[in-house]
DNA sequence: CTGCATCCTCAACGATACTG
DNA sequence: CAGTATCGTTGAGGATGCAG
């Protein structure tokens, strides 16, 4: 592995995929991915009852941010009061089988994760 | 989607996902994993040459999380000066596909996503 | 209904110094 | 060589109130 690619991997602006990680790998981007990708299409206020324990806060800030990337197409109704649709695009299409296979693998490794860490804070506590 | 499955993907102590990403989603973890896929086995500073942005607290604590979730395998040896080896256990060779995948679209689509962040900017700015 | 503005907290991250 | 200890910074995330 020669410099010049460590130095891209090491550039948060250059990388690839800490570009897209730094999305994907905050609190609620995936779970908004997830949600989207079962329901189609959601308003506003249909994705807050089904996320209820996020902020409205971070709700607009997380779709804001898929909406920026490319991955979730937004829609008003200029209509009062306001109605805004939220679906997935196609990039976002392209992009959950890879989450998916991830997803599945955490299923699948989760316990014996999880085992690890409760014996490996056993053997470092004393 | 019923309301228990989604209790499971809020809640990060109980959703898989959100466990797994949120260690290869912190920043250098998945460089991590990925130069020590590459070069196999590494003693500490060897790491450390190779991702020189690190700082070494960062670079000591990503290995222990790493350690932890059985993904790296430590091997001391008891010499003056210590010296000590890491390298990628199975657990962790089983996830790196899957990472890879994630890598590969990436690539593909970094260059989409960074045309729309600048499009949406140009659109929101006024 | 769909947000934005503001203020606040806390944990990740970093810089530096020190140690077995 | 391979870390730990300590302190300081910064930004993600959250609570609340207001607005079109």
């Amino acid at each position: 592995m020669d410099q010049e690619i460590l130095k891209k991997y090491s550039n948060v602006e250059e990388c690839p995929v800490r570009n897209v990680l730094d999305r994907i790998g905050n609190k609620w981007t995936l779970l908004v991915l997830l949600v989207l990708e079962e329901e189609k299409v959601l308003r506003f206020n249909e994705l807050h009852n089904y996320i209820v324990t996020i902020s409205q806060k971070m709700l607009s800030v997380t779709l804001k941010s898929l909406e920026a990337d490319g991955l979730v197409k937004r829609t008003i109704y200029p209509q009062v009061p306001p109605k805004v649709e939220y679906e997935l695009t196609e990039r976002a299409q392209s992009l959950l089988p890879h989450i998916h296979s991830l997803v599945d693998w955490s299923k699948d490794h989760i316990n014996d994760i999880k085992a690890s860490r409760k014996n490996y804070e056993l053997v470092t506590k004393k």
